[in-house]
DNA sequence: TAATTTATAGAACAGCTGTATAATATTTAG
DNA sequence: CTAAATATTATACAGCTGTTCTATAAATTA
């Protein structure tokens, strides 16, 4: 039972549509009936599998989530054992990673957004934090490790914040230059 | 040129009429006309005074910063200088005004709510941290204080989501344990 | 290929949104 | 107290939302 090719087929020009639709208007600015127009798909055949028109963007999310997996990833294929105090700032590539996909990341950080992309990115650096804790180091097990995982994620989202605020003026060299200072800094 | 008694009036309807609603159902299920005929009042002078139900939200969302910046500021009134190794946990009060206020949190930390509320508490923290530091202590100067505060604050808040997620379960006592812990972790 | 399942289109409906305008009521300032 | 300023109401309108229904088209399966 195989994904059904009209489905595939409205699914596509869904997305397609959305994605033009951006090029000119932020996407809390996007009605679904456009969206429709645009794709010359009913629009209850929208609703037949999305409920908003974020539930779209969705996909096309997780298909840039898969790549922030890839590039947290990165530091570990060159060193074993990571000590914060010796990493080098070059290998850390959270930072390039959103400076790639800028245009998303403007919109995933948007003020009328809701919460909810914010919490798919949060929990994809949180696993990430996760098993990177589990693969190298040991901590203080009294620590509870999801609350851990949670102050270091939402850490560095919060230096990604920041740079939204911005307007991703700094490079991302920078902002990783920051994070190893502040990472290594004495309490 | 004070407040006109009209615009009192109407506003306080509004705030009420909010409120009550709030009581059974989510802030994202609440419609303007609805509101409105709740308060007894036109729905174009709503719209003459807000742009969305969340502006009116925002008023309340203020006063209850408020009461976070005096928690927050809770620890100094005690000690002078500040070294996070001798923090006692019960002086860090941030989590309790959380826990004090929960059901409002809960609103603020749900999945559709927009980016703005949880950008108005960051900010909030963000501040308290710069102005700790301001008064006492210095860190490398080669670290830039924005991206700093920005990290320590939403560290922070990462730890309320992660509590939010688990439905504020365990007591703030034990969040302030964590944090101490881990802030004083060596890295 | 034929029968069955399932996605899509089209149309209709009540209710909401955001905006605009004119008439009215209330408040403030002189 | 009166005149000017301004907030509120009532009404209307085009467009969007979410839902439901029937007919039709397309895909899967046996």
């Amino acid at each position: 039972m195989k994904t059904d090719l009209r489905v595939m087929k409205t699914k596509e020009a869904l997305q397609e549509a959305l994605l033009t639709l951006l090029k000119n208007k932020p996407l809390e600015l996007i009605s679904i009936s456009e969206l429709c127009r645009k794709a010359k798909v009913n629009r209850g055949t929208f609703y037949f599998h999305y409920g908003q028109i974020e539930d779209l963007y969705e996909d096309y999310f997780r298909e840039i989530m898969r790549d922030l997996a890839n590039c947290y990833q990165e530091p570990y294929r060159h060193v074993v054992k990571l000590k914060t105090s010796e990493l080098d700032p070059k290998t850390i590539k959270v930072f390039h990673h959103i400076e790639k996909y800028k245009p998303f990341y403007r919109i995933v950080f948007s003020k009328n957004m809701p919460l909810t992309y914010y919490y798919l990115l949060f929990e994809e650096i949180k696993n990430l934090f996760t098993k990177d804790r589990e693969v190298n180091y040991q901590v203080d097990n009294t620590i509870n490790s999801e609350y851990f995982s949670s102050y270091q994620a939402n850490a560095i989202l919060g230096m990604i914040i920041q740079w939204s605020m911005n307007d991703f003026k700094q490079p991302a060299s920078f902002l990783n230059e920051q994070l190893v200072k502040i990472i290594n800094l004495e309490v």
